[in-house]
RNA sequence: GGCCCCGUUGUGUAGUGGCCUAGCACGCCGCCCUCUCAAGGCGGUAGCGCCGGUUCGAAUCCGGUCGGGGCUACCA
């Protein structure tokens, strides 16, 4: 590999349900990391083939999930470039006139046997455990008329490979090294509705539009010595190959989203994922960390360490508890205000907050934000820990788990509280806890976990919730005073 | 079934013939801290799939075996 500079792309296919996929976030993330250690570019191509599967909405969801990652392309359907279109669909005329040169060569033919035919076939030698597979080449060397009176007929033809006896069966993987591939069947290249399949449109696209390195996943080694050999026949040179290992549902098997939710990539916005630790732990996937030392890595570092030979071959199980853990850490790490916002930004995404969120709100969410932040896991999980401070004073109901922790004395030390917090001033945390420690730990010998609880159920009708004094102080005198007062009376 | 890829604790990885009585991170367990829960600190648990070879010496090299995965579409 002598390159300066690499044209990668990524191939993006639309899905039946509109949307995108985390291996796509997956393969993006390596190569961007490579077309940006090189110095090249990274395309994002529409790979649209398929009519059947063709769902107008999720091109946009594809460019929204990248663009929260941070993963941007530098040539697209939507940005343009100088080898556009980028969509397979607005390409039709260029895969013509190669088809119809490999016909003129000899190195395609035509085929009318009937979907029905085909299946059939399939069925009658898994029936009889054949080990043959692919095209039995009924149609080769016959003309329509000939092909026409027998059976399994269908009036349009598909256009399929002629493979030869010896194709080319090995080549370099820059994450493998030499593999070895199966040998190909007469792989349809142009079927009855004029389209492309994918082997022969991603052939044509990289030549044409400069592609160096095509980075896939693993499921595509198997064809590519089909791609090999259209590369041969058109006279071009290949590109560098990379094969990605594939992401793992927990039993091992190919991530899908019937099994696991997170291989919908809008999954991870929904539920509060930060996008910085999503990308962090993509590149841990298969990948060995940028530091010795940490796990924890930004794109740059990421890419600045970036190496193919480093990849690991073996695809890993995609672990969500991980994952957790890091989008803890990226809370953490994120400043009050920013923090804040991206909870805000969260809750009217998903709905839950109207947009431009309530002024008032959001104050409130801010000044609360610190008490959380060592808390939260998820930015979907700040609302609800915070509900206490949202609510009417007349809404803390005292949950039956947390009334049960409460000891006979509790009317009594919420009675002393309340006198105590009516002349504590300023209001705040310090002078919150000082008053309480002396009054009810001091004067009234109680341990503190024991005095603080019916303080704490009071004030929330929980028994967990952000630190007390804190709390306190957020929520202001009156409040604290009334909530306080109401649960003394209620208890006792 | 056939072909291909792969095999270090539960998970992600480090390790490229001696520095490995196999390191790190997440998880899990325990302790400390502590107003609850977290966060943080400290400690612990658990692994080279198996069998043969090569070698003075193997997680590292070779063979076999077993296991997992992918492909086997007019889907990508």
């Amino acid at each position: 590999m002598s390159e300066t500079s690499a044209r990668v792309r990524v191939r993006v296919a639309p899905s039946p349900t509109g949307d995108p996929h985390v291996g796509t976030a997956y393969m993006a993330l390596f190569n961007v990391a490579w077309a940006r250690k090189m110095g090249g570019e990274f395309l994002l191509r529409i790979e649209d083939t398929d009519r059947a599967r063709f769902d107008p909405g999720s091109e946009q969801q594809i460019y929204d999930s990248l663009r929260w990652l941070g993963l941007t392309w530098d040539e697209g359907p939507d940005l343009g470039g100088p080898v556009g279109p980028y969509r397979q669909s607005e390409r039709l005329e260029t895969y013509g006139p190669v088809v119809d040169q490999l016909l003129a060569d000899g190195h395609a033919y035509h085929c009318w046997c009937s979907p029905q035919r085909l299946a059939d076939l399939r069925e009658q030698r898994s029936r009889e455990k054949s080990s043959a597979t692919g095209y039995d080449r009924l149609c080769l060397g016959m003309t329509r008329e000939e092909r026409e009176t027998l059976p399994g007929f269908s009036p349009t033809p598909v256009v399929r490979m002629l493979i030869p006896d010896d194709p080319p069966l090995t080549f370099q993987d820059a994450v493998r090294g030499e593999i070895r591939a199966p040998h190909p069947d007469d792989q349809v290249i142009r079927k009855a509705d004029g389209f492309p399949t994918y082997h022969l449109a991603v052939v044509v696209d990289d030549h044409l539009m400069g592609v160096t390195h095509v980075v896939r996943g693993e499921e595509w080694i198997s064809s590519t010595p089909k791609h090999l050999l259209l590369y041969q026949w058109l006279g071009w040179d290949t590109p560098e190959f990379a094969h990605m290992p594939l992401l793992r549902n927990a039993d091992h098997s190919k991530i899908s989203k019937r099994k696991n939710p997170a291989a919908r990539l809008t999954w991870f916005r929904e539920q509060g994922f930060l996008p910085e630790a999503l990308l962090n732990f993509l590149q841990l996937m298969g990948f060995p960390p940028a530091h010795q030392d940490s796990e924890v890595a930004s794109l740059a570092e990421f890419i600045d360490a970036f190496e193919w030979s480093k990849v690991n071959t073996v695809g890993p199980v995609f672990d969500l508890d991980k994952l957790t853990w890091l989008n803890g850490h990226y809370i953490r790490a994120l400043p009050t205000e920013e923090l804040a916002a991206r909870i805000a930004t969260h809750l009217t995404e998903t709905g839950t907050w109207p947009s431009p969120p309530d002024p008032s709100a959001l104050t409130l969410l801010t000044r609360a934000t610190p008490l959380i932040r060592e808390r939260l896991t998820l930015l979907s999980e700040a609302l609800p820990k915070l509900a206490f401070l949202f609510a009417h004073d007349d809404d803390i109901t005292i949950a039956d788990d947390a009334r049960s922790q409460l000891g006979e004395n509790a009317p009594a030390i919420l009675a002393s509280a309340v006198t105590a917090l009516s002349t504590v001033t300023p209001f705040d945390a310090a002078s919150i806890e000082a008053a309480l420690r002396k009054t009810l730990v001091e004067e009234m010998g109680i341990k503190p976990r024991l005095a603080f609880a019916p303080l704490r159920i009071g004030l929330t009708g929980e028994r967990v919730s952000p630190p007390l004094f804190e709390s306190m102080e957020v929520l202001g005198r009156t409040s604290t005073l009334t909530r306080l007062g109401r649960a003394a009376e209620n208890l006792s």
